[in-house]
DNA sequence: CGTTATTTATTAATATATGAATCATTAAGG
DNA sequence: CCTTAATGATTCATATATTAATAAATAACG
């Protein structure tokens, strides 16, 4: 095999494909004052009543330092806001307010749209099979000792 | 088909790939002091002498205020240098002087080295497989006429 | 128990992303 | 030509990523 091209690498790839499939959902948010990390966190708080930081960060996918800004963000916003663990008080749980969760309910409908539009462009074969694939990737974190990222315990 | 899960999604799904596949380049660009940005636009000047502005920014997938800082900061380091195009006064061309080309040597088999462990760590077919599927996502581009990145003329 | 490690969120410093605006230059039109 | 429109890089403001350090709380251990 010849040497790897630059554009055609994995990494590369992988941005590229991030690069034509988000701007459609960016610009929805931006409609309602909300970033991509922001609206992650709505979404997932849309699926759990409470979440723990950490969780959130992993579940998001966002790194814990960039978080404490989001959320902060949000907060002042009044869209979410915190409280500290009795039990163990390094810990912080997340949770939407009324005004969060509504916020939500507007966005909602319209991001399912755009996702549904972008699935429907695409074979659903090469669909499943790009999500399959994608699945395997993920699957490799396991085995890297040295990566903090996501589903490590 | 029952209602999309977060982490599921096709975007969580990209997003968390590069998170696996990533550090561990991240890693060896931070032994040389560079930054992730800083190696693609020097990887991309390893394939062509001299290379215009939006050109670069096309392939890298840096958009073009965040490029004006990596390349200012690679200038600093004397690792790039950019000229005025004499045609037009308007377009930048950027080219590695001799010390960019030399650390280019120095990081380009670690670099070759990681991404062979990656791609040996992957089954053949799903490589092939994933590469495939993400070529179809990119070539949506095309057909979305209110998007900038990439190969648009 | 008291000291030391470890865990958890946070802060700090620097780099990059995003979206809008600007400035210089060139192209188009009358 | 001269004015106006379009183009290309850059700047600006704000948000996020990355890596290291810190501070508070808890766990572990002698």
């Amino acid at each position: 095999m010849a040497t790897q091209s630059f554009s055609g690498s994995l990494p590369m790839m992988l941005y590229r494909a991030l690069d034509v499939v988000m701007p459609r959902f960016r610009r929805i948010f931006n409609e309602f004052g909300l970033t991509e990390q922001q609206w992650r966190v709505l979404r997932v708080l849309w699926e759990t009543e409470e979440i723990a930081f950490r969780e959130l960060s992993d579940i998001t996918l966002i790194p814990a330092p960039s978080l404490v800004g989001v959320i902060d963000r949000l907060a002042k916003q009044r869209l979410v806001d915190r409280r500290r663990s009795e039990t163990d008080r390094r810990n912080v749980f997340v949770f939407a307010t009324n005004e969060g969760k509504a916020l939500h309910r507007r966005v909602r409908p319209r991001v399912d749209e755009a996702y549904a539009d972008l699935r429907g462009s695409i074979d659903e074969t090469d669909w499943n099979q790009l999500i399959d694939s994608l699945e395997r990737i993920a699957s490799l974190a396991a085995e890297a000792p040295d990566n903090r990222p996501a589903v490590n315990q």
